[in-house]
RNA sequence: GGAGGAAUGGGUGAGUGGUUGAAACCGGCGGUCUUGAAAACCGUUAGCGUCGAAAGGUGCUCGGGGGUUCGAAUCCCUCUUCCUCCGCCA
């Protein structure tokens, strides 16, 4: 969401900008609709103020003892047109809301333009894919063969696009959330919470997943209540609504939880393994700042998600998201791709996204300084990282060739064991 | 699931139809005093719209929504949340 004032008075640039991410602003009927809905609250207005006096007016002569039956039959009769305009006046408002909240963020000055993930920049690149004396399988082979994910089941329980873990692939998944939660826990300052696995359509509304992506969500039916796509939803909207202390910020969080996701539209996009599930485990920074400090935040949050990849050994790349491929809320993206042997390809295992005020603005989230005036803060997060991408990314880099699966040194006080063997 | 109670400004907490957008106290901010601080005293201290170049008007806001009334924090309906007791339960 913009700030109305700022977006009516740069309207020309703002949509100029908004274009370089394929978004036309809808620039005269938000003008037109704009006038009217300024028309008529001033119109009710004048007639309310006109009531309001009046009323005091009748108080007084009251007071007095006279006889204000007349007066009362005026101000009833202007009573029926104040609530005529009144209904105007929220048609218009809600259609005006409508347009508003459906305007996509301002990307960075920095943000390179473009169309698609082929204009994304490489802004740096740690560890060297390793070279396989053996032709190195995917996780879709070697989970299965060493008994610890089994698909078939899964669809029987519940569906394509669903996992059961078996053994040590439930505990390599249960050893990356306790290593990846203590490293931004002890190492870089977060907070863990544990928060609601379900949101109503308030909190959706605040992140920006509503009303454009509703068809990316699980919704229980005959209820307010959806599951989340991502714990940055209920993470975020924690603090809606209130007004942080300025002093107090950045306010670091970092969470666990399953994210769900109904993937529509995506039918043929990574079919094989786990790769893109309805349900998959993540844990996910996020951060509250002042305005001022978001950029360098969003650097350091970003850093915090490389650093367990780094901690893993595990190769990757970081880009900077170009203005077409980044999502609506955000004003600027790094996405973290993983390299991923079974792919021969670097793959998405984070996206970290600094959204300025917008949805601070949506969900009501301000900070304040001693005697300053609040305003709205700026919210980031990002995956630290995708679980269940993290485990692929195990399993295919540090596979061996007699299938079993080296774990990395960092985890194994986690995972119990330095080595993954087949099941019995 | 059943029976009750509650929701007011940053906090505590008055207020049951007419200058109450809201007392008082605490806190915050500014000032007087002081070498400095404390104490004391004085002043000040909501948000979002809308009109206006500004000064300043004006509207809405006492959990949310709706209603009654010339007029609602105050009366009615409804929803939500919290608390107490009973039952059930991981």
């Amino acid at each position: 969401m913009h700030d109305l004032a700022f977006f009516r008075n740069n309207l020309e640039q703002v949509a100029a900008r908004l274009a370089t991410r394929g978004f036309v602003v809808p620039v005269e009927p938000f003008r037109e609709l704009d006038q009217r809905r300024r028309a008529a609250i001033t119109e009710a207005e004048e007639l309310k103020a006109r009531r309001n006096a009046s009323s005091e007016a009748i108080a007084r002569l009251r007071k007095q003892g006279s006889d204000t039956t007349e007066q009362q039959s005026a101000v009833r009769e202007s009573g029926k047109r104040i609530g005529e305009l009144d209904e105007q006046v929220r048609g218009l408002e809600e259609e005006f809301r409508l347009l508003l909240a459906g305007i996509p963020n301002l990307p960075d000055d920095c943000v390179p333009v473009g169309s698609s993930a082929d204009d994304n920049v490489e802004v740096r690149r740690w560890g060297q894919p390793r070279q396989f004396d053996f032709e190195p399988k995917a996780h879709w082979d070697l989970g299965p063969a060493l008994g610890i994910l089994d698909l078939e089941r899964a669809a029987k329980i519940t569906g394509a696009r669903f996992a059961l873990y078996w053994s040590w692939g439930a505990k390599l998944e249960r050893a990356l959330m306790n290593f990846m939660l203590d490293l931004h826990g002890r190492e870089h300052g977060y907070t863990e919470v544990l928060p609601p696995y379900v949101v109503n359509s308030a909190s959706l509304y605040g992140t920006g997943n509503l009303p454009k992506f509703a068809g990316d969500l699980f919704r229980l039916e005959n209820t307010d209540f959806w599951l989340i796509p991502t714990a940055e939803v209920p993470v975020t909207n924690i603090y809606s609504n209130e007004t942080l202390d300025a002093e107090r910020l950045p306010i670091s969080l970092c969470a666990y939880t399953p994210c769900f996701r109904s993937e529509a539209g995506s039918h043929g996009r990574d079919v094989r393994g786990i790769i893109r599930q309805h349900q998959f485990q993540k844990v996910e920074l996020v951060k509250f700042t002042r305005p001022e400090q978001s950029a360098e935040e969003h650097e350091k949050l970003t850093r915090n998600a490389e650093a367990v990849l780094q901690a893993l050994g595990l190769p990757y790349r970081t880009m900077l998201l170009c203005t077409g491929d980044m999502g609506p809320s955000a004003q600027r993206t790094y996405d973290i791709e993983v390299w991923l042997p079974g792919q021969n390809a670097y793959k998405e295992i984070s996206s970290c996204s600094n959204y300025g005020a917008y949805q601070a603005r949506r969900a009501g989230i301000r900070c304040k300084s001693g005697k300053g005036k609040a305003e709205f803060a700026h919210t980031l997060n990002g995956s630290g990282l995708a679980v269940g991408r993290t485990w692929v990314a195990i399993l295919e880099n540090f596979q061996e060739k007699d299938g079993s699966v080296v774990a990395p040194e960092a985890l194994r006080p986690y995972l119990g064991v330095d080595r993954i063997t087949a099941v019995r």
